[in-house]
DNA sequence: AATTTTTGAAACCGTTTGGTTGCACTTGCA
DNA sequence: TGCAAGTGCAACCAAACGGTTTCAAAAATT
């Protein structure tokens, strides 16, 4: 990679959405902020880590955009941004055709053999 | 964890669907496979790397039950478990629940909004 | 029977990950 | 103005990850 390409790389780098949701106490994340915008406390609260560690988790979140903040005075407000939930779904909807697809011939092989059972 | 328990647990563990989707090139190994079946050779030709390390994400992927083996003399085919995708598909079902919610309310403004302008 | 092909497993290595502790900064309140 | 509350960041650490090289085993070919 080119030296400048790779600074602006790194200034501009977004994580991937896919190495964001691999971690299980980031879905559980997921699931909580989902619900309503929560402070790093009271997410921390739901688990057996620091909220240091949950900190991290949703810094990690934010930088793929999954995540939004909301200072509130002292307080900061962790929302979903449940738009960029879609790209997962994109991703999946390739191979949901796929099964669709299979579901569909399974379909029709069942309707050949009520027919031939006629 | 208990002792007992916890060698169980190894012994039956399988690995988390997420953290085998989170690597891209696994996704693109389960992209070539899922057109049709291939062996680690041929999958290797079609990325810069060795195939020993394929067969460890093959071994990944297998772990998961993303993937099926089909031995056919010396050559292994690897073949995509697409029903297992469902449960990805699944995961994001609650989310899609949730924009999709949004995007009636979203629907019932704008109606609101032609209402009012009559 | 000897050799080639196809493959997985083991050992090793540098990097990344997820966690902790300690510290610094900002905001709200006495 | 002090002080507590809420938060992010840096440093550090063990474990996991993704890759390579080397080796062993089984099936096909000669």
């Amino acid at each position: 990679m080119q030296p400048f390409g790779c600074i602006l790389f790194i200034e501009t780098m977004k994580r991937d959405i896919f190495q964001a949701i691999a971690d299980p106490t980031r879905r559980a994340i997921i699931a909580l902020i989902a619900i309503q915008a929560m402070t790093p406390n009271a997410i921390a609260e739901n688990f057996h880590t620091t909220r240091q560690a949950v900190s991290k988790h949703l810094r990690i979140l934010t930088e793929c955009e999954l995540v939004q903040q909301e200072q509130k005075g002292r307080e900061i407000y962790y929302r979903l941004e449940i738009d960029k939930m879609k790209e997962i779904d994109e991703w999946i909807e390739q191979y949901r055709k796929i099964w669709e697809a299979r579901f569909d011939q399974l379909d029709q092989v069942l309707a050949a053999m009520k027919e031939e059972k006629l």
